[in-house]
DNA sequence: CGTAGTGTTGAGTCAAGTCAATGGTTGTGG
DNA sequence: CCACAACCATTGACTTGACTCAACACTACG
């Protein structure tokens, strides 16, 4: 049984909630020349300063982009899943300005930049499928600026959780917008700009107002309307309503 | 004495900043067809909600791109100086998801958007050169990131201050990267997340620490190196150093 | 000369950070 | 199977950077 599952069937599929792509734009995609690695838990996909000539996709697991100050402080700026592309922001940069990494084991196709750009060039449709996903990771940033920059510990919090479990829906690994958080605590403050200590009481205050249930790292939401407003969680930022034609 | 100076001009200069363009290039960006109009200060450029069928390019004047929270409260995302195409954001996207406005009374230039993409499709490096300005105004997003979410007030404002030091020198609009800010310290505030009035305060403690002089709004830094260090001011994700061939 | 928008300063408060210790879970190797 | 180590989560006590509220000063402009 080689190959029971596509490698790029998840990248596809990811494109696919955005742009209308047709039969032929989704075998050229899976088509595109590709090597298949497992890569482990704090392996980097994407490191800063390096060249990128080649584009990862995730198959399997969680991978977060990231930065890190002259000071040494980690600050977390997405967090990616299975299907993401992870290296469109550096399609056309000569050099990496941050690196991607791993949450957990998970495996990782690499596709040849050149390949890829030159698929885009040939195929008008996936041109634009690439570059609304980029678009749409550019939109979530400016999201995850307002996040840090406007809201309190508990909002942003909440907020970062929103947007987790409305993706993992979006792509049918949440039931009812509930999942199995793939991050530390440690790494939710490195998100969202809070210390660890922190985001363990406002963790607490959250549950205790009973906006989230917890057991272990699996998260459901009681009332997953009164957590988005909570949260100020408005899916706009992330352009999923449509299949915007032209 | 009719156009004097043609609107989009600096808008060549700013792509040639960082790629190439041959005169043939450069004659196809100014032969773009564009409506040039005054937007007085606080006028909007781009409109959260609307649909984006035009592209705007600051001419003169200084803009911010900025998201509104639920609560009302303003997060500023970038700062635009004249030649930046300030629309690159949406031009693949149905609706926009924040807005740009206008710092002060400038001109803007406007041009379809439709016209844009064909240009694009038509000229290899001129599609290059604007996926590359994508690129670094995302790249800026995540360095606005960690600065927001990672540094303390005194080192925050100061990165914003090297950042437009730097950017407006590399434009030709500073000297010794002394320049007349373009902000009022609420809109530093709201730029960096933090209060007015501490803002007032950190720009005094900077003041009283030698690493900037005021005079006015006009800033300046006695010891520019000393100040990039304080700020961890790094211009690797401006991605100004090369012209990138490929 | 009055008004509106900025900038400045002081006093008091609070959200979040720091430091430090303890508990729980998982995995591993003897 | 147990003991230890590593990692993660939790809690308490204390500190502090930044916020809030409030007043006042400066400047530009009609």
């Amino acid at each position: 049984m080689l190959l029971a599952v596509h490698p790029l069937r998840r990248l596809v599929a990811s494109l696919s909630l955005r742009v209308k792509l047709s039969g032929d734009d989704r075998a050229a995609i899976l088509d595109l020349p590709h090597t298949h690695s497992t890569v482990a838990q704090g392996g980097l996909i994407v490191r800063e300063g390096h060249i990128p000539d080649r584009c990862g996709v995730l198959v399997s697991g969680f991978a977060i982009r990231q930065k890190i100050s002259g000071e040494g402080r980690r600050q977390i700026l997405a967090v990616h899943l299975p299907g993401d592309a992870v290296d469109f922001q550096n399609l056309y940069l000569a050099e990496s300005d941050h690196s991607v990494q791993m949450l957990m084991d998970g495996e990782v196709a690499f596709v040849a930049r050149s390949a890829f750009r030159q698929l885009m060039r040939q195929n008008e449709t996936i041109e634009r499928a690439v570059m609304v996903q980029m678009l749409v990771e550019t939109a979530s940033l400016r999201e995850w600026i307002l996040n840090i920059g406007q809201r309190r510990a508990p909002e942003r919090i909440a907020h970062l959780l929103c947007e987790l479990g409305f993706r993992l829906e979006a792509i049918g690994l949440a039931e009812e917008y509930n999942y199995e958080l793939p991050m530390t605590q440690e790494e939710l403050g490195d998100a969202t700009g809070i210390t660890t200590v922190h985001v363990n009481r406002t963790l607490r205050l959250l549950e205790e107002k009973g906006m989230i249930r917890r057991r272990r790292r699996l998260v459901s939401f009681p009332d997953w309307q009164r957590m988005r407003e909570l949260a100020d969680f408005s899916t706009r930022y992330l352009h999923l309503d449509i299949h915007s034609e032209q």
